[in-house]
DNA sequence: GCCACCTCCTTGACTCCTCAAGCATACCGC
DNA sequence: GCGGTATGCTTGAGGAGTCAAGGAGGTGGC
């Protein structure tokens, strides 16, 4: 077991653990996963909040076909539009629309203050957050039998 | 946008990239995903290979319900086992076999390269790995525009 | 101008996990 | 010892994503 593998492992554990915080407080407050809320995240920082689905796709770390499943909910509830391109009809944008960008922003609020919880529990320094497996046994819950003791 | 959502994000994102290295190494060497070679080293580390399945989901970070659906091939294929406790009759302990042991000594050398390789790709220095944005930037890939300039 | 090939997107079938429900068993108060 | 509650596990249904196949549209060689 090499402090690679151990790190990784960490990683792994520490994302469970992250996202099911992120997806209670973003589902109980405004109905979405946190998968829903980065989509729109992503695509408020394009220009235009606009952006060619496979590029989107690309930029979440999904399939194009993840991006159609995902974001059909989010066209249904009229947070996101589909625009097609005049020069090339094999492409569909996905918009951000005005409601996706308001709700967006009170998501961003709750977001912003899970992952302040989150980085807040144990004294986190900011400077100082440290070497990766203290980080994500910190992160990460008791996946693992300890490796670097937490400091005191 | 916090930094700390900021991290948060990129740890998503960087476990997506590394659950898929992973599980295209150990899934073509040995036919087995990262879940699957997860389970078998947790059981490996505890005395005689051998654990309550409530207790392994907990340490796997999933429910009850994942340890049944994911240890069940691994039983179809040998690698683990399943026994009852004499003073318990609802637990079922999960036991790794020789043979799972056996594999998962190679799985073990896979993985440790695999996490060598994501290790080494940039400069990472074991000492210094540095702040979670810089870590996580250069673990998992262009998810967002660039936030601390990695090192040149 | 047409044919082969490439790209973008969607769909069907599947995997892996969750939650909720259910069954069996253990434990506690009395 | 008996009823009520708690625990361990499995199962059905469903969500989120993958891959492979396929339709529709663009593009370049000749």
């Amino acid at each position: 077991m090499t402090d690679a593998l151990d790190a990784s492992l960490r990683l792994v554990r520490a994302q469970t653990a992250l996202v099911k915080r992120f997806d209670a407080s973003l589902g109980r407050l405004h109905g979405v996963s946190l998968a829903d809320f980065t989509a729109l995240l992503r695509l408020s920082l394009a220009p235009g909040g606009r952006m060619r689905r496979v590029d989107l796709a690309e930029a979440l770390g999904l399939t194009a076909s993840g991006v159609t499943r995902g974001l059909a909910p989010l066209e249904r509830i009229g947070l996101v539009t589909r625009e097609t391109d005049a020069r090339d009809a094999r492409v569909a944008y996905a918009v951000l629309t005005p409601t996706g960008r308001d709700r967006l922003a009170d998501m961003l609020i709750t977001a912003g203050q899970v992952s302040a919880e989150i980085f807040a529990a144990p004294p986190w320094d900011a400077q100082d957050i440290g070497t990766l497996s203290a980080l994500l046994t910190r992160l990460g819950g008791t996946g693992l039998p300890g490796h670097g003791t937490p400091p005191p």
